[in-house]
DNA sequence: GATACTAGACCAACCGGTCGGTTTCTATTC
DNA sequence: GAATAGAAACCGACCGGTTGGTCTAGTATC
């Protein structure tokens, strides 16, 4: 039934002739094209109310080429969301956390980001996880299950850079890193939600500061930071001290 | 065009005959029904997704009862969200904050009732509020309009609750009310949407007790509270002490 | 007998999905 | 290197079903 694979797969096996990307076989091209429209169709309206013709016209081809790429919506709407949202999560999220060992400074400096409106195109449209998170996760077994992958994640990776936070002196002993990692990623997604719901981002200006206020609490009462540079008057700032 | 106003009126002014309460004018009564099923429809799948065919059958009454009663299905959908959230959001929020001059310890056991479950009848379809702000936000000002006054009198009745404890000794006077009354509805909604998505409230249960942590840093460092009792050796253990 | 209310057939618009047919590309053959 | 066969890609009219909303006729209540 499926005609492709729902990754982007870039093999070119199949053309022995020579060059692989420019050609990229027309209909790689246009399954992108309608990937890309349906995202934006279900970012704006939500899945059920994302309309086939629109997204259509928005990428330019017809009904039938759509059935050939897609088997149904449903396969239409989970490819777009999974390939579009694990490359915002993975920029944003997973690779600063990844590497970090002061993750109270780089979580600010990640949410501070969105805040100021850096990140997302427009906050009056929330974030498209938590959009079709709330949309489809009672409706739809496939989309709650990858949402919840997408959140465990996300969660995983602060709970981890918490760890290793705690490792290095740069986080509180007592904090529980899982727990933790929950009321950081609620409370981020509520701020937006919130600036959603007011359209306006002024909201987070005003809030940002008092959860910033709460995390600095997590930091070791007792003693300075261990081992690892803070303020750096030598080189390498915050490289991991693995 | 509207036959009636939004808000349950109980004027029984235009029936001078007697008894008000037992008869409530058969037409109120199909309103009602109106109202509750439209309510538990859009609760279940959002507005937009809401048929009025079911509600119709749920609330057993037909088409032209329905259009005598509202002008429109958006009319229908503001009235039955309005009178429950509003009723929803007095009870379970507004009133305990009123008169608490221990906001933390308040807002603390709101928090762990809606975790325990006690609160909402089903915690996987997630709370009614942020539901339908996150769906109709971007779409209806109407609906946008009143959802961000929910959200605003919910934080207004948080934050004056804050100010309140500072005053009382109870709350370190360092704390920005309004800034934090923002984080905790947004750290409150976002607990009950991850929730959602993970269709389990464990999710709750493992995050409470870190935010539950965060607040209890909010308490004055130095001294103890000042003229309420906390530790109560006497009686009445947590009476509102106006 | 006027008014409030209920009843349900009916409507145009739109939905996701199907299907027979056409175009475009690629590999193979002469 | 032109011819050719077959697969991949594309096209859009069409389908049954559902939607919110309208309208006229009829019934209960005062």
């Amino acid at each position: 039934m499926t005609p492709r694979n729902l990754k982007t797969t870039t093999d070119g096996t199949t053309n022995p002739s020579g060059q692989a990307d420019a050609r990229v076989t027309r209909g790689e091209r246009t399954r992108q094209a309608l990937i890309d429209a349906a995202f934006l169709e279900i970012h704006l309206n939500g899945y059920r109310a994302a309309s086939l013709s629109d997204i259509l016209s928005a990428a330019n081809c017809t009904k039938g080429s759509l059935y050939h790429h897609f088997p149904d919506k449903h396969a239409l709407g989970l490819a777009a969301v999974s390939e579009k949202v694990d490359a915002f999560i993975e920029a944003n999220w997973l690779i600063p956390l990844a590497t970090t060992n002061d993750p109270l400074t780089t979580i600010r400096e990640i949410i501070q980001r969105h805040v100021a409106g850096e990140i997302m195109d427009d906050p009056r449209l929330g974030c498209p996880v938590q959009n079709i998170s709330q949309e489809m996760s009672p409706l739809d077994e496939d989309f709650r299950e990858y949402l919840n992958d997408v959140f465990n994640r996300w969660i995983n990776a602060i709970s981890d850079a918490l760890t290793r936070g705690i490792k290095a002196g740069n986080v509180c002993n007592t904090v529980d890193p899982h727990g933790m990692a929950i009321v950081i990623v609620a409370t981020h997604q509520g701020m937006v939600s919130l600036i959603k719901t007011a359209q306006n981002p002024e909201v987070g200006n005003k809030s940002a500061p008092s959860f910033f206020n709460l995390l600095e609490t997590l930091r070791p009462k007792t003693l300075p930071p261990k081992n690892t540079r803070l303020t750096p008057d030598n080189d390498a700032p915050n490289k991991a001290t693995s």
